[in-house]
DNA sequence: TGACAAGCGGAATCCAGGTTCCGTAACGTC
DNA sequence: GACGTTACGGAACCTGGATTCCGCTTGTCA
């Protein structure tokens, strides 16, 4: 799915279309596991439709992992305009698990995203870990949140909260997971 | 692996061990991914030979989770028996973490703990339970932990720490985790 | 509207892993 | 040490799912 020269043909970019809403929708609903025949099926195509846009079922995840993580990144950029300081880093953390919540297959993207490296996506996630240092540093700077945070903490806290949403069955409780979280931060 | 009326002749009580010995052994070091035939390998045995065992994968996975759930819980019910309140506490978190930490396939079990029905783990899982929650009463009787902290926390806040050691690179990480989860729950 | 490249569908193919089968071999008891 | 069990080994089998192939169809452009 990268930039081919000649545009599609109109029937293509229409099918190309349905392709990436069903793939969305079922790997959001069933995870990683959803299958490539259900794909094609929902969108109303046949199997090698499918494969004649993305070769492989890998590149068809790392498609959308790619869009929904460029979606990730801008929440961050949002968030830094927030005025305080602290609520800045709150909201930044709420809203990233909105976007994830409902979303099986992202969650697990989400949790590997420090040793699985995701094609196409090294610029954003660099992007991100920038806006992420400005907001916890200047919520230290306002004495809000403990001096010793740091953007590793960051990852690695999301990653406990997405595997709470994602291993557990009510898909609220992790809320109640991000505000204990949030209290060991404070300074 | 239910109790079996006549013993087991010399030779198969042996392999047995080793079958044990070996799935422990690989499971926990590739998850629940490794292979059957290589674990009979391992064991120096043929699959015919494990398969005689365990008529089927997930029934060899049971029955090491159960094994190791048991100790789990067994540390939770040592960790009753430490004097500070907050410290014991503390002190289980640290040492559960600890009990999962080398093993990949027994950190995805314990993450699943809430969704997935292990067999024959019913006993141990109210009697971990119990413990749990006695632990924390007695931190909040003693002022030392947030007084809205529930046993269903407990879990969920496990399943972050797994998370870490699971999906991030460094082993160590999740120490620092704790750290700061612990710090959200003092009162 | 004719030619052809670009697309399409979906049966057939591949492959990895779990599971079964059965001819042999090793206990343990008389 | 002979016999009936119980075990063993590992090739063959099965299955679910991804991927390939190819004859047929449909845009598009002159």
């Amino acid at each position: 799915m990268t930039t081919d020269i000649r545009p599609l043909r109109a029937d293509a970019r229409r099918n190309l279309e349905r392709i990436l809403a069903s793939a969305r929708a079922l790997f959001a609903e069933r995870g990683p596991g959803a299958q490539m025949e259900d794909i094609a099926a929902h969108a109303g195509v046949g199997i090698g439709t499918l494969y004649r846009r993305f070769p492989t079922k890998e590149a068809l995840v790392t498609e959308l992992v790619r869009e929904r993580f460029q979606e990730f990144a801008g929440i961050a950029a949002e968030c830094e305009d927030i005025e305080g300081p602290y609520d800045a880093l709150a909201t930044m953390m709420r809203r990233h698990g909105e976007a994830v919540e409902h979303d099986i297959a992202f969650q697990l993207a989400m949790m590997q995203l420090n040793e699985f490296e995701w094609q196409g996506i090294e610029d954003d996630k660099a992007a991100l870990n920038a806006v992420v240092s400005r907001i916890i540093e200047r919520a230290q700077a306002a004495g809000e949140v403990r001096d010793d945070l740091k953007v590793e903490d960051y990852g690695m806290v999301m990653c406990g909260i997405t595997a709470t949403m994602h291993f557990m069955s009510g898909t609220h409780e992790w809320r109640r997971h991000l505000d204990l979280i949030l209290a060991g931060l404070r300074a």
